[in-house]
DNA sequence: TTGTAGGCGTTATCAA
DNA sequence: TTGATAACGCCTACAA
């Protein structure tokens, strides 16, 4: 196995000292045309590419920017942030590495010293596992940002409007003249972090705040449970298994608002079970966005901007990067976008 | 910014050589216990990990796996690859980069030559985008693997048994009392490439072979069209306007094959739509098992071991990396599993 | 306009 | 049992 071309062989080949190749290849100083040229020509004929890996040692900064991936299946709610992060980082030059860790602890700790080992630049946590880990990581003098759900209070934090968007969900229901409506979701508090719980806490608030205004609030309306679970069909799942309750109950809802599209998929399996038709029988209103579209009918939801969130991790990160100075730590929060579709409407 | 610590700085804090502080740390060679103790504090005090870009510098051989994926979003089935790749690769002390080239050969060929720079060992193509760059991989003298939907009669490739499935999944229908069965898919030949063509045209020929024995072939129940589109909801795709255009036909059909969850989806938004239900009006069948399980009726569909795929593809490069000398290309054919649920039953 | 030389952090070879 | 030293491939002062 013959090794690959070097800057060394390239020069040779053109009959040149290795600086001059390194200058031809870089583009900056002064470089004769035809010296140029035969330089050119002894790259072609020798195959050579840049070692990423040699250049990155020699430079001492890498262009490594590692992202961590709370859990991409099921949900491709994460698979669409890691596209923005990559949008963004390639446009700037950087790789991304990223690594799934699958919702555990440990693998996430695994991840992170795959990363710096390679010498990361930064880390993105989409979203972080354990804020031990994002401590780990702070502590490791990398610019860090936490997407979407932070479990620490440390560096850049990017977080969603969650109330707001909830509250929209809510109003349009109301509009429509529901008052009995259903809350299926995760309980705030589960996280066993009062940081990490503020999607839940902010989503579940909205709704209580809002069926309490209509002076609706029930108790029986509130199931708490697993949001998804890996490896397990909806149709065992949380959301699945709380419709079917729900639905049992003397005073049944009219709608159903779930803190996740998952949930919500899992609902309109057991309403169309049970024989009802959606939104006829029962309205239902979904979080995320990331099936509603796949669904029948199609669901409403409340769709997070996933994209623009991997984009914005990758900016905050990068800009530190970039900048003589990391700056300190941001905290940004994006719009959520109601989207109305068919898996809602009045009341019969 | 101080630089993180290095071999020397340990060597020099614990007060013995770079030689001694490396062969404690590599755990081979003889090293005094106290010797040993007195590194491991250094380590511990110096907050030294090791830099593995130094490292595959030196050893000139990187550990790294360019994992190149078609398109993570909307379809899920190349996620799953993903996380297969990654269980292998790491368990083997790999790292797996990914790239998504959503569908674009440009970005594909881009991808490599990153990969390539970094001096990635092997590729996975989790399916190519274009032969030209697979051939491209291969000059590079890199192990490389096609994953479900070859491209060229080259390196190592990894396929579905899509014939057995479809047409277990065509027994089920037919077993159930189904005649007139329709066909939602790809055209073969889309492809403008007789390999990648083999997975719609194993699955569509399945469809004809099955309906010619049954004496109902009829060309208004096939409809070809782009499976999906990126970005496109699947109410305005393919699935659900072929669905429409069945469910407007003279003679309806009672059954739809769809080679795919997505198109599948798309069928059951028809024809929820049209206010006829699944399975009692129309069953219906998808590939893949992605959705699947998220779907009302939970749909009954074709599961392609995805995950199995992703694990095989990094275990045949891998063993290519780890054996003396390469070894021949391989085909590996693995099953796909018929799911049946509650799309299908018998017709009225 | 071109070339020489040193070093990034690690490993491997050879001495001591 | 330990230590000097030379690469790996690239970049960059500095010199010619």
């Amino acid at each position: 196995m013959t090794r690959p071309a070097n800057l060394k062989m390239v020069a040779q080949e053109a009959g040149v000292a290795v600086t001059t190749v390194a200058r031809v290849l870089s583009g900056k100083g002064y470089v004769a045309e035809d010296t140029r040229d035969r330089v050119m020509k002894a790259v072609e004929a020798t195959g050579y590419r840049v070692n990423s890996i040699a250049q990155s040692l020699k430079t001492s900064r890498s262009t490594i920017i590692g992202h961590l991936l709370r859990s991409t299946v099921p949900n491709p709610f994460f698979v669409k942030v890691a596209r923005g992060v990559e949008d963004y980082a390639k446009t700037m030059g950087y790789t991304v590495l990223t690594a799934n860790v699958q919702d555990a602890a440990e693998a996430e700790r695994q991840a992170i010293d795959t990363f710096l080992n390679w010498r990361a630049a930064a880390l993105i946590f989409s979203t972080p596992v354990s804020a031990e880990n994002v401590e780990y990581a702070i502590r490791a003098r990398v610019p860090v940002v936490q997407v979407e759900r932070p479990r620490a209070a440390l560096g850049h934090r990017i977080t969603v409007k969650n109330r707001d968007g909830a509250l929209a969900a809510m109003r349009h229901l109301t509009e429509l003249g529901h008052r009995r409506i259903a809350y299926v979701g995760e309980a705030p508090g589960s996280q066993q972090n009062d940081l990490a719980d503020y999607v839940e806490r902010e989503r579940f608030d909205a709704w209580r705040e809002a069926v309490t205004a209509l002076g609706t609030y029930d108790d029986a309306l509130v199931r708490f449970g697993m949001a998804y679970q890996i490896d397990l069909t909806s149709a065992q799942g949380h959301g699945y298994q709380a419709t079917r309750e729900l639905l049992s109950l003397p005073k049944r809802p009219t709608a159903i608002l779930a803190s996740n599209d998952i949930l919500a998929a899992g609902a309109l399996q057991a309403i169309h079970e049970a024989g009802l038709r959606v939104p006829d029988d029962m309205s239902v209103i979904g979080f995320d966005d990331t099936l509603a579209e796949y669904l029948t009918p199609l669901l409403t939801s409340v769709r997070l901007p996933a994209r623009r969130l991997g984009q914005a991790a990758a900016r905050l990160v990068i800009a530190d990067l970039e900048a003589e100075s990391p700056g300190p730590a941001q905290e940004l929060a994006l719009d959520a976008e109601f989207m109305p579709r068919l898996s809602t409407a009045a009341p019969r």
